[in-house]
DNA sequence: ACAGTTTCCCGTAAATGC
DNA sequence: TGCATTTACGGGAAACTG
């Protein structure tokens, strides 16, 4: 019996993925005033059991830490849920309210309220035969958020504790003082957070430009501070990773995406490549996910590297990246158009890369009720400064990059020659040349 | 004491402006769950009366129609809410939630949500020396919303009551059967709210496209259905109204959007005039607020009118209409882009009239963090035919046309020539003249 | 099945609190 | 005063409801 009452009091169960805020992919985020579910389950799935008991759901029950730490926000569930919940038909609908007053600590002594962990028991009276059982169940430990701005930095915390938290220790206030990472169990996580957002994995060169950002200890060790705080380190992944899951799916997952490298590193790689090469980098100036472009023009004798500034998930809305690249362009002289992305990185062709995730005009070229299609092409002026003249001889200058102007020049002259003449009728034959 | 005491009964107003939902500019419009304030005085305004009164706001109070039409919906105040206004102190923040539980009337039989009209009485008791009175005030007829969506229709309903409500006639069941305008009487209206939104009224000929689509009746009359239903005519109207306010208002209330007028008109109008004259009218077919420029081209003898596929509030969001047309190209051979928009029509120069509107480019050409900078350009391939073969004269086609083609063809050689020279180092005196 | 309506909720802006 | 946090609510979309 003793046995039977033990496995009982243990039968209440929170499942798994015990509460799944509407954040998506982000559970165990809880924002108040939003509703969430929450599955129970009764293992003792006798059938005399059946629809015989009601579950509660419990705020920080019993949480010593709420007491001691008197600063700690206080919740519970709004009016008309906190009614109990079937175990039978385990999924209930529940939202926070918090409940006002908590004890003033000094700023400095209180944590930001995204390092507050919470948990909620769901508790029920188990009467059977003469046995009466008080059991119940606890669910992780959840974070609790008032506006989705704070929701980077719940997941933050939510990670944490997780990749610190080994087996029954519940320490709700880990974040009072947080002990360190080592970069292999963090890399491991962070690597894991590309998988699930882009369905690819950060590779060792990226994750090693990570590394150098996060980690300045030789130990190999990440602080919570460090990473949480002082660089906003994980705010400026976060923002990459959103912009990754609403944009850049299909790209990220392909590989495309150099993403994490620096700026110099790009100028290295792109230097030794042929006029045209460009990668995409992510912009680490913008803490909100933008991306960027850089190319390589070797039009001067000397390799010039420029990057396009960088395109953000407002801008990304309504045109695509791959279209970005597509329709880019550099004006040149007299409004002449090219467009200077030619390769990625390594060597491939641009079409071969993105051709298939070039929106097709051709349908729009029809032009709707009657009106001229346009299309997005963002363009700027050249930026490459034109080659130096002769009179200061350059002795690196790659003299066979003069040619080739030369014989583009000479080409243009051609073609003007012979539109020249079939628009003076001198050379009808031609005509049809340069209509289609 | 008689009078004293009629007078004493009318003390208590609303205010003008009785009721501001936070919906800008559309007073008497609710949102279920939004607060709103409303201004409550005691126009006895004697030292002795002062903080002795306590004012109650009662949603839809006496109200015959509530009981009669049962279908109507029924509110009250959100509890905490309805507690005392003071009157002196006549500032209230209010809001309303419904009371489910209407009688369901068939769905023919009842009117659009948005064409319920109702009232808020508040009410008072006023004692002193001996006399007690209950006075009250009410607000004029509002409608109650639920989503933001149904503002515009909620707007045509208030108009339409304003228009009719003669002195103190409150029809909360006007739309029932709801009695026709006059064009006469519309038709200011309408320009009032251009007037308000854009700071110009409607002019004669953008009224009389109007007219055409809203007056479908010999004497002159607007029917409420026409206005509100079939075409849809105000929810269009509404929507370029918001579209001004939020992208055009400079444009607008310097009369550079001529807007209203048919497409055949456009094409009429801009024919007469010289290649480059362009106008800006809003698209017919999208109806929630697009504009777009038309442009005649005569390079190919025949006047040829096109018309860009029209710009949502969207996507003037990032990039102003000014922006656009400045940067706005054509793609012709070998990348050559030409901006076909010269002249407003009928004869102002772009810059004239746009020039200090377009986004000064010139300290974004710094580059931030050492970016290249980049312009937005809409782009769209030449969408005018080139001129005819010659093997098929054509009678009417100006030969001066042509010629000027092979005027500016000819420049081009010319320019590339030196272009040439100055490459290959003939002519070295020449490099600075096209590097500069 | 559907159209008119309401609810839900993200994301931003404003308000609030400390 | 500035920063951290919450509240407010527009807008789009899902859910509701006859």
């Amino acid at each position: 019996l003793s046995l039977f009452t033990q496995l009982l009091a243990n039968a209440l169960v929170v499942e798994k993925q015990p509460i799944m805020s509407s954040l998506p992919q982000r559970p165990l985020i809880l924002k108040t005033g939003v509703r969430f579910s929450v599955r129970v389950r009764f293992l003792a799935n006798l059938p005399e059991f059946k629809c015989l008991l009601k579950v509660k759901p419990v705020f920080d029950k019993d949480v010593e830490e709420v007491k001691t730490v008197k600063w700690f926000r206080h919740f519970d569930f709004n009016r008309d849920e906190c009614k109990v919940l079937d175990v039978d038909s385990p999924n209930g609908d529940l939202s926070l309210k918090e409940i006002k007053g908590r004890a003033k600590g000094s700023i400095e002594s209180r944590l930001a309220v995204t390092e507050e962990l919470h948990i909620i028991k769901f508790v029920t009276q188990f009467r059977h035969v003469g046995l009466e059982l008080n059991i119940e169940a606890s669910t992780l430990p959840v974070v609790v958020i008032s506006a989705t701005t704070q929701v980077s930095s719940a997941w933050a915390s939510i990670m944490w504790n997780n990749m610190l938290s080994t087996g029954d220790s519940r320490n709700l206030q880990l974040f009072v003082d947080p002990p360190p990472l080592t970069w292999e169990q963090l890399s491991q996580v962070l690597s894991w957070q590309f998988l699930c957002t882009g369905k690819r994995e950060l590779d060792e060169n990226q994750l090693s430009v990570l590394r150098d950002k996060i980690v300045d200890d030789p130990d190999d060790l990440v602080y919570w501070s460090k990473f949480s705080k002082n660089e906003n380190a994980w705010l400026w992944i976060d923002g990459i990773l959103d912009l990754i899951k609403k944009h850049l799916v299909d790209l990220w997952r392909d590989g495309y995406i150099m993403g994490f490298i620096s700026r110099e590193r790009t100028a290295e790689l792109l230097k030794e490549k042929r006029t045209g090469t460009f990668l995409l980098r992510f912009s680490e100036s913008k803490t909100n996910g933008a991306i960027s472009f850089s190319w390589v023009d070797n039009s001067n004798g000397a390799p010039f590297v420029h990057s396009i500034d960088p395109y953000t998930k407002d801008e990304l809305e309504k045109t695509s990246l791959p279209d970005y690249i597509n329709t880019y362009s550099l004006r040149g002289r007299k409004s002449r158009h090219i467009n200077p992305l030619l390769y990625l990185y390594p060597d491939i062709p641009k079409d071969t890369a993105f051709g298939h995730y070039f929106t097709n005009t051709a349908e729009k070229m029809l032009g709707e009720h009657g009106y001229v299609p346009r299309k997005r092409g963002d363009f700027s002026d050249n930026p490459t400064p034109p080659p130096s003249p002769p009179r200061e001889p350059n002795t690196d200058m790659d003299m066979d990059m003069d040619m080739e102007m030369d014989v583009e020049t000479k080409l243009e002259i051609h073609e003007l020659i012979q539109e020249l003449f079939a628009d003076s009728f001198i050379f009808p034959e031609n005509y049809g040349s340069w209509t289609s």
